[in-house]
Parts: structure tokens; C-alpha cells; sequence
DNA sequence: GTTCATGCAAATACTTTGCAGACTA
DNA sequence: TAGTCTGCAAAGTATTTGCATGAAC
């Protein structure tokens, strides 16, 4: 938390509750913009849902957040200090799950057959989590 | 084609024009919603952007078509009578390129290490491409 | 006190729906 | 001819912008 502070200071931005709050809600897992800004007016303040929109927008130029597709769904948003992972989708009861995978090989084989300088790549697993088998 | 046009008319569909047209226009590359209206309107022809989504839609649950979402873009539309592949995404012009690599391997990793039953996956490279490096 | 951020209202963009007329088979 | 499909208009949803007030430092 006081590293993500730290960046948003030194950049001469105001580290203010309602940026508090959406890391707080952040804390716990990809959400979409209105879960988002849902779970941030369960309590008792209200916040404005374009202000999720512009403090999600200003996370991400800062690299504090990324945002992730998932399939055919919204869009999501993660923070970004974890281990680089990927993600598990239930398609039953929309559950996400982290998993970290070996894929160096994969990368090299993709380097080697292309002409592109790879600089990210993605990768979603989508089918029935435990739960809901 | 004639695979397609057989598979509409089996379910009681027409086969129209402003269909093949799409079709026509998706021969190339993975493309969003606005492109597809783009390129049937270059022609004569003219065609409501409603059409264009309602005949995708219709495509997509006949499984004519793939929803692809790459990264933090629109979603694209693709033809689906492919090999199954993978994109490589230029984040300078926006070139897509298809590749198919052999992720066997780490499908089984995925099986080993979690709970889900995974019933498809998508897998996308972001860099630059050739032309653009 | 200065500057940046928020909330509200309105604008823009994206997608879906209803219905009458047009087209396919 | 029967039934589906299209175009147009309008509604619904998502996201962005402008501006006055409020908060951070």
C-alpha cells in the first residue's frame, strides 16, 4: 500500500479516500467496473461511478492495476503487483482463479516461428471449477 | 461456403445476401463489429449497423463464428472453420497474425495443478511486428 | 492558497429491441 | 404464401467529458 502511495505522490497526484477504497475492494479478485463500484457503496460512503472509471483509468496509466479480458465477458481489473499469472474461468458460477504456469517453452517456440518482438501475451483457461462439476 | 449456406438452411434459416456479404468480409483477419460494417459499406451495397450485429450474433450460436477478445480492445469476430490458433497482436499497427503452437504440454500442467475441468483456453502474443520493429 | 480530484449533469458511444415492410424458399 | 430477415427508430447500457465545488498538501 505505501509503495502504491508513494508512486501516486511522486507524481503529484492526491492519494485520496476513494483511491484507498478501490484498492481496498481491489484486494480480493479481476473485477469488472460495476462490481467494482458496487462493492465500494456496500458501506457507508458513496462514491460516483465515473469516479471508479477515471481512478481505474489513472491506475492503470500508472501501472498499478492491469486490466484483463476475459472471454467474451467486461473487462477486468487486477492489480498488478502480483507474480505474473493466469487465469482459471468458471463459465458455471463465474469464479476466477490464479495459476502460474511453465510456458518459457511456449515463448520460445513462438519467438522462433514468428517475426514478431514479443513483448506480452495472454492466456485464459475457461470450463467448470470444482464446485460446480 | 456451401458448408455454411447448407448449415443455415438446415436449421430453417435464409441464406441472404447481407449474410454472404459478411461472410465475404470476414474471409480476412479477426475483425470488430465496426470494421465488418466498414467493409460491406465500402461497396453499393448499404447495410444497418443493426444487421451487422444481429447476423454476428446469429453466426456465433450457429458456430460459424468465434468471439475473440484481444487484451484491452473491442471484441473481433473470425471465422471458426479454422485450425485451432492462436494471435500474435502488433501493437503499433495493429496487424493480427495467426500461429499455432503446440501447447499440449502445458494443457496437461494446467489438468495437473487445478480443480477445473477446462473445456477451452485462449492464448494471445502483444510486441511488435516485423514491419514495424 | 494552490492544485488536483470528485460529484453531478450531460454528451457520446455501443448494443439491443420493436415493428412494419421486404425478401427467401 | 408463410415465415424469416432487414432497416429504421427508439430504448437501454456503458463510458467519457465539462464544470463548479470540495479535498489534499
Amino acid at each position: 500500500m505505501d509503495t502504491i502511495k508513494k508512486l501516486i505522490k511522486d507524481k503529484g497526484q492526491r492519494f485520496t479516500s476513494q483511491k484507498k477504497e478501490i484498492l481496498c475492494a481491489l484486494q480480493q479478485k479481476p473485477q469488472t467496473v460495476l462490481e467494482i463500484y458496487k462493492a465500494v457503496n456496500s458501506k457507508k460512503n458513496s462514491m460516483d461511478k465515473t469516479t471508479v472509471y477515471r481512478i481505474l483509468t489513472n491506475f492503470l496509466d500508472l501501472g498499478i492495476v492491469n486490466k484483463v479480458q476475459l472471454n467474451d465477458k467486461e473487462a477486468r481489473f487486477e492489480l498488478s503487483n502480483r507474480k505474473h499469472h493466469h487465469h482459471l474461468v468458471c463459465e458455471d458460477c463465474g469464479n476466477i482463479e490464479n495459476i502460474q504456469l511453465p510456458e518459457d517453452t511456449l515463448l520460445k517456440v513462438v519467438k522462433k516461428k514468428s517475426d514478431f518482438k514479443i513483448k506480452s501475451h495472454s492466456l485464459e483457461f475457461f470450463g467448470v471449477c470444482k464446485h460446480c462439476q
